[in-house]
RNA sequence: GGGCCCGUAGCUCAGCGGUGAGAGCAGGGGACUCAUAAUCCCUUGGUCGUAGGUUCGAAUCCUACCGGGCCUACCA
């Protein structure tokens, strides 16, 4: 229940496009917003998160043709991925909806009638590519052809990669559509437009001097738009489209990004009237008290929250953004996210190697609040959340907390030499950068509290007191105590952070979190459950599994296609010819060194009949000369720079034609033509051992 | 072409006009052994991208340049 003085705040995350799963770079954004919505709830502020899958568009519709199906079983199905991530990171929404529901359906209708009621609206011919096998127009980038300036061929509809003319899909030499093949035809088709100009003074008011914008977006926009008369934006497109068909203007449909903002109301829409309300509580002025709005979004979609929707919400008399909150993009590696690099890293992808957890303190530490980008450096995440997380953090309980599972906490809160007090005063500077989303700088206080915590254990030495016997368990107990409380007084600042956390931390002492006033009033004379890990260290190892999973397979080096092979008819010949070896250990077997190694040479051994001679690499600059029996069945230059596993610890063997030194594994034999050799999954790297 | 952001120790980042430039991690040395090889103490390490300028004083303000990232209105 809210009190007096609480704020009413409702907070939206950008609609992830139902065209695309989750990955590590969007998780910025709603891990971003997840934490500053539960701040807010933990300090009792009325505060909602609102979200939604935004499913209209061109894209989609493609999409669904291509896979032969219809354009809402797509966005069912997408949705349902999307939810399953945002669960597996603890994105913990009041509410998800769609862009395509009722609700926006009628508020799109809403908004739009106030927009013609102020004769904002406006109708003009468009000339456009149409594919006329496919039926639809082209979006630029559905287009390629030849730079009407330098001749790139293969070129996108709207600017040359190779020379950077830009130019109209209509000027390539040889437009193709990428849809079909077809060669477009350019055809008029009437558009609507929202007039922009008529609202210059608005929008100029309110960029530069509503405390909405960060004064380098303020200053962007003012150089880039507002510095000329603002041309009429683009709302409609003519059928066949997938959205909602305009109710006054047949045949034209709602452009995606008309329906894809107001799908905010229309979320609030949902999340209100289960609960017997109005989207208007939070939309329109007169309520007491008002209710502020947060838009958290990329700097990618920056004009469209703060040129169009602004317009729109103006034009519609509702309630503007109090603060558009827009962060930059994820590097991974210092690099931008790549599939060829596998750091193109899908949330599900990681949530089948790593816990959220870790990726959620990372991102915190990482973000300030500002535009910059932030990059995700493996080595460092690893780092950071073993040391901080783990180390300084669960290890204040993990270190303590057994001492007390006999006898409970103090029954008063000893002396700690103004531990506790000085942390509870630091949690207004915590909870200040909270606000801003300067959740670097929280963290940083926090570790320096933990910091101080340790230290705090370390002078005591409550393992010499647990040794003493009963003259020091007085003592002990007190130790211990001011420990614990060091720790969940820790645990109360990361809950927005770190929701499980503080949960298990709630289970551990003093029943569950819920308030940041927890952080001020030390617990005593309550029981303390039996210890029980609290968070696991990030294995670099398993940062290794996640990039080899999300590395795709380059065409050439994958291996032979097992597809439309039923198992079942696989012969049992090869087996019943070589029957399996005498059973070995585990040690033996350790014994054999295997190694992944690429080929970096092979050639022909002129007086051989089956030998190749290889040069492997096992990584770095260890490389190895082996001879291997293959010849006739691979062509030396067809085996350079492939990867296969190599007996890498074989006695080396002098052979007529020089030493080999290791063996190059390949199945073969059993009355069977060929030797095959065999490729590791993609990812594997020269020097990884065989386990 | 125009614009925005960033460039500080090996790594990730604070500091953004004023005592000799900081933290965490990594590296080196020591202590401890309660704890998920965790913790604590000490310590090595930087011409604050480059070049000019403003100022009594600049990492901090201005200009130019170099490097990286991004935006530029039908890519979402």
């Amino acid at each position: 229940m809210a009190s007096p003085a609480s704020r009413r705040i409702l907070v939206t995350a950008a609609l992830p496009y139902a065209n695309g799963h989750i990955h590590l770079g969007h998780l910025v954004e709603y891990v971003q917003t997840d934490i500053f919505v539960r701040f807010q709830k933990l300090r009792g502020h009325d505060c909602i998160f609102l979200c939604a899958d935004d499913t209209h568009g061109t894209a989609i519709m493609i999409r669904a043709r291509a896979e032969g199906r219809g354009e809402h079983e797509v966005i069912a199905e997408m949705r349902a991925a999307h939810l399953a991530d945002f669960a597996g990171f603890e994105i913990g929404f009041d509410h998800y909806g769609s862009t395509d529901s009722d609700a926006n359906r009628r508020l799109c209708a809403i908004v739009w009638q106030s927009l013609r009621d102020r004769g904002l609206v406006a109708g003009r011919a468009v000339e456009q590519l149409f594919d006329p096998v496919a039926g639809v127009f082209l979006a630029d980038r559905f287009v390629r052809g030849t730079c009407p300036r330098c001749r790139a061929t293969d070129q996108y509809g709207d600017a040359c990669e190779k020379c950077g003319a830009t130019y109209s899909p209509a000027d390539l030499v040889d437009p193709r559509s990428t849809l079909s093949g077809a060669t477009p035809e350019v055809r008029s088709a009437e558009h609507l437009f929202v007039r922009l100009e008529p609202l210059q003074e608005f929008l100029r008011g309110w960029t530069q001097s509503s405390g909405a914008l960060a004064p380098q977006v303020a200053n962007y926009l003012a150089g880039h738009f507002l510095g000329e008369p603002l041309r009429d934006w683009d709302v409609s497109r003519p059928a066949p489209y997938f959205g909602f068909e305009i109710p006054d203007a047949p045949g034209h449909y709602w452009y995606v990004w008309f329906d894809a903002p107001v799908g905010y109301i229309a979320a609030t829409e949902e999340w209100a009237a289960a609960r017997g309300g109005s989207w208007r509580d939070w939309w329109q002025a007169g309520d007491v008290p008002p209710a502020e709005i947060h838009h958290f979004i990329g700097k990618d979609i920056t004009y469209f929250h703060t040129l169009f929707w602004p317009a729109m919400l103006a034009a519609a008399g509702l309630t503007l953004p109090t603060k558009v909150r827009i962060h930059g993009f994820l590097t991974v590696n210092g690099e931008k996210m790549s599939k060829a690099r596998g750091t193109f890293v899908l949330a599900r992808t990681y949530l089948e190697h790593l816990d959220p957890a870790a990726l959620r303190y990372y991102y915190a530490a990482k973000l300030s609040g500002d535009i910059d980008d932030i990059d995700l450096n493996l080595d460092d995440f690893a780092a950071k959340v073993n040391a901080d997380l783990v180390g300084k953090v669960v290890n204040l309980a993990s270190r303590t907390a057994r001492w007390l599972e006999a006898t409970g906490l103090a029954d008063r809160y000893p002396e700690d030499g103004g531990l506790f007090a000085r942390a509870a005063a630091d949690g207004a500077a915590i909870a200040a950068a909270y606000e801003d989303c300067d959740f670097a700088r929280a963290m940083r206080l926090i570790m320096a509290a933990a910091d101080r915590a340790n230290a705090y254990v370390d002078a005591e030495q409550p393992w010499k007191l647990a040794k003493a016997g009963p003259a020091s368990a007085a003592r002990l107990r007190d130790v211990a105590t001011v420990a614990l409380n060091l720790f969940r007084q820790l645990a109360v600042y990361l809950a927005p952070v770190l929701p499980r956390l503080a949960a298990q931390t709630g289970n551990l002492v003093g029943g569950p979190i819920r308030s940041w006033d927890e952080s001020q009033q030390p617990l005593v004379g309550l029981p303390v459950a039996p210890f029980t890990p609290l968070a696991a260290r990030v294995d670099p190892a398993r940062i290794a599994a996640l990039l080899a999973a999300t590395t795709p397979s380059p065409p050439a080096l994958s291996p032979p296609s097992t597809a439309g092979a039923p198992m079942t008819t696989d012969s049992g010949a090869p087996l019943a010819a070589e029957p399996l070896a005498p059973t070995c250990t585990i040690d033996d077997f350790s014994r054999v060194d295997l190694r992944v190694a690429r080929i970096v040479a092979a050639e022909e051994v002129a007086d051989s009949r089956k030998l190749l001679k290889l040069t492997v690499s096992l990584g770095g600059d260890t490389t190895r000369t082996v001879f291997a029996g293959i010849k006739g069945f691979h062509a030396p230059a067809d085996l350079v720079g492939r990867l296969v596993v190599v007996v890498a610890n074989l006695a080396p063997r002098t052979m007529k034609f020089g030493t080999s030194e290791g063996m190059v594994v390949a199945a073969s034999g059993a009355g069977a033509e060929g030797v095959y050799l065999l490729s590791p999954d993609t990812g594997a790297l020269p020097g990884m051992r065989l386990h």
